[in-house]
DNA sequence: TATTGTTATACTCTATAACTATA
DNA sequence: TATAGTTATAGAGTATAACAATA
């Protein structure tokens, strides 16, 4: 039975349970959890969270300009500059002009680039398998749906 | 009508089939939205997500120390002298010398830390149940549910 | 020797204004 | 004038090493 100030004798358990109660708190402590589970799923690869999601979307989307995958990414143009110029410099992506439109860049994933996403993709897969393991079907379907509500209510909202 | 290249041609919506796949990629836009709410909330306060935890763990938790915040915050001891630096300076909370071990801190809260931690605390209720609405009993304690069972398979997995 | 709080430092992610070259 | 990409810059959040005071 702790008693503060003087006492904080043991004290191993800290009451956050009012912090608890709140959604965000929770989603945070456990993006935590799953984002640090994912940098060690990529660290093998040399791709950051923001490079393998950048990787993958070209992969998926051949002649995606930045200023879309800025969009899709949710990320400011002028962030997207480095992460492009990464990805071009370990010869994962290309860049070509648009012959129609010369401002922009249409973006291109290389034989390389495309083995990486595959390699990457299968260990965060399993990754993400080890982690989630415990939680059955039901309830990660459930989360899921959760998650996507509250990212469709943003614009509801 | 932009026209990218060869294909792409309307492309407003880019194909990120395959990172959808990932629950961390779900869980980092939809914690983008809770973060972002969960920002605003706290603004008329001058608060953000890091003070206002602090100072809803010191208020729960008189005597705290700053190690023992530090761990419960998950936060880097060096990252938390700023966060308590602000809130002392703020007059939300004090501290004061252990008499029993005189390197530790024990922080407590301020008449004015509490006032300002309850009506804080009301606001991000509020906004938490504007933007959970949708979302039924039963979703809500499931998506709960799963992220504490991720927070928790760290030590395990 | 180990621990509490601190300083200094650095790296990542994010956000804004202003520039260039095109349109 | 508006847009695509860029530069420069600044602010958070986070991580590590090293220090002074104390145990």
């Amino acid at each position: 039975m702790p008693d503060a100030l003087t006492a904080t004798d043991d004290v191993h358990h800290v009451d956050d349970s009012a912090l608890r109660a709140f959604f965000g708190y929770r989603m945070k402590r456990s993006f935590n959890v799953i984002q640090a589970d994912l940098a060690l799923a990529l660290k093998p690869f040399e791709l950051r969270m923001l490079t393998f999601t950048a990787l993958t979307l070209v992969v998926s989307n051949p002649g995606l300009r930045q200023s879309q995958l800025a969009e899709a990414m949710d990320v400011e143009r002028p962030n997207l500059v480095t992460i492009v110029e990464e990805l071009v410099r370990r010869d994962l992506i290309s860049k070509e002009r648009v012959p129609t439109d010369r401002r922009a860049y249409s973006l291109q994933a290389t034989r390389q680039g495309r083995m990486l996403c595959a390699e990457a993709t299968t260990a965060v897969t399993a990754h993400e398998e080890a982690l989630l393991g415990g939680l059955d079907e039901e309830m990660r379907a459930g989360a899921i749906e959760a998650m996507n509500r509250i990212e469709q209510g943003r614009q509801r909202g």
